[in-house]
DNA sequence: CTCGATGATTTACG
DNA sequence: CGTAAATCATCGAG
């Protein structure tokens, strides 16, 4: 009788004679963790449109400006002008819609914030300086520049799309803000002519710079959000492809089972020996550590099925002759249901 | 398509 | 941290 006082324990896994695998008992609820939601949008679709639109219609308004200023002028030199405009001048001041409520937009910083902190830590965003919604708050946690840390070659891949959606993103943006001083400056020309009309102060004329910048603001946050979407369809995509699987080569698989057939009475390689096995089988060190862990459970599981397979590789590498006898014990034990002692003490 | 093999991930433990 | 164990998700042969 096995005296399991308080069996301890650790991770010494030698199967006691009487005991049976209960597998599966444990029926865990798996949790549906899925996230069905996948939503494929691309890109920036509709604001540069938008842009364009908003660009056509100012051009139409100075066009037909234009094509009145003659009338305008007349209007300028009529001689009831001085009185029309200060009577406007004076309904004005009645009726003042005090400029105040400028203060708003803070609800949407939060969000803002949020994608930027996100376009930043992914390397999208430059340093770049932002001056509205007071997120100067927001600065030194990025890390400037070199970033040496960065462990893993085989995201070639994934860096080059990273920079196609960064130089999309920078030139997108560069675009609406080129539009943006356009804009601005169609407007602020438009009011200043307008002013000589009617009463139209610096401050209102600064207010509606305001204004645009508030709405070109709004459509650069779209941007970013476009911009953070991409970025996490990347993202999961290459997690995803990550998490796919591809068989070992046939030269990774072999150099594995030799170790491993051949140290079964410790198949535990050390770091340096997990280096070297990776460094021959072409595959990483974590992918190393992935799979004794893998052959080590699923040897033990069944170690009827590996029979053929280690003694193919015990032949090959023929060396470990006191290791092979574990090899032979367990070959008389080929489907018995009593695996107990064919264990070796894995683990000293 | 099914189904076992298998690489990767997650969870729990010391 | 490294590992055991369970589980996920794909591969690949039938």
């Amino acid at each position: 009788a096995h005296t399991s006082d308080l069996a301890d324990h650790t991770h010494t896994w030698v199967p006691l004679p009487g005991e049976r695998d209960i597998k599966g008992s444990s029926g865990r609820a798996r949790n549906p963790s899925d996230s069905p939601d996948e939503t494929e949008t691309e890109g920036s679709p509709d604001t540069s449109d938008v842009l364009q639109q908003i660009m056509a219609i100012t051009d139409q308004s100075l066009d037909e400006a234009q094509a009145r200023i003659t009338r305008k002028h007349a209007l300028n030199c009529h001689r009831m002008k001085p009185a029309l405009f200060s009577v406007l001048c004076e309904i004005k001041e009645k009726t003042v819609v005090s400029i105040r409520g400028i203060q708003e937009e803070d609800p949407p910083d939060a969000q803002l914030m949020r994608l930027d902190n996100m376009l930043l830590a992914e390397g999208v965003s430059r340093p770049e300086k932002r001056g509205r919604g007071g997120s100067a708050a927001v600065a030194s946690t990025a890390t400037p520049g070199g970033c040496p840390n960065d462990n893993n070659i085989e995201h070639s891949d994934y860096r080059a799309k990273l920079s196609q959606i960064r130089q999309i993103y920078h030139s997108e943006l560069e675009k609406y803000e080129q539009a943006c001083c356009e804009f601005t400056t169609h407007v602020t020309n438009l009011l200043r002519e307008q002013s000589r009309m009617r009463p139209v102060s610096t401050k209102e004329i600064e207010y509606m710079v305001g204004v645009i910048h508030g709405k070109f603001s709004a459509i650069q946050m779209q941007l970013k959000q476009s911009t953070c979407e991409a970025l996490m369809t990347l993202r999961s995509r290459f997690l995803d492809a990550r998490r796919k699987r591809q068989n070992f080569s046939k030269q990774a698989t072999e150099v594995l089972n030799e170790y491993f057939y051949s140290h079964l009475s410790n198949p535990y390689p050390s770091e340096e020996a997990k280096e070297d096995l990776a460094r021959k089988g072409g595959i990483t060190v974590s992918q190393v550590s992935n799979w004794f862990g893998n052959k080590r459970i699923r040897y033990k599981k069944n170690m009827g099925k590996f029979q053929e397979e280690a003694t193919i590789y015990t032949g090959k590498s023929a060396m470990d002759a006191t290791k092979a006898r574990a090899l032979e014990s367990q070959a008389s034990c080929l489907s018995m249901p009593s695996p107990g002692e064919c264990w070796p003490d894995w683990r000293i």
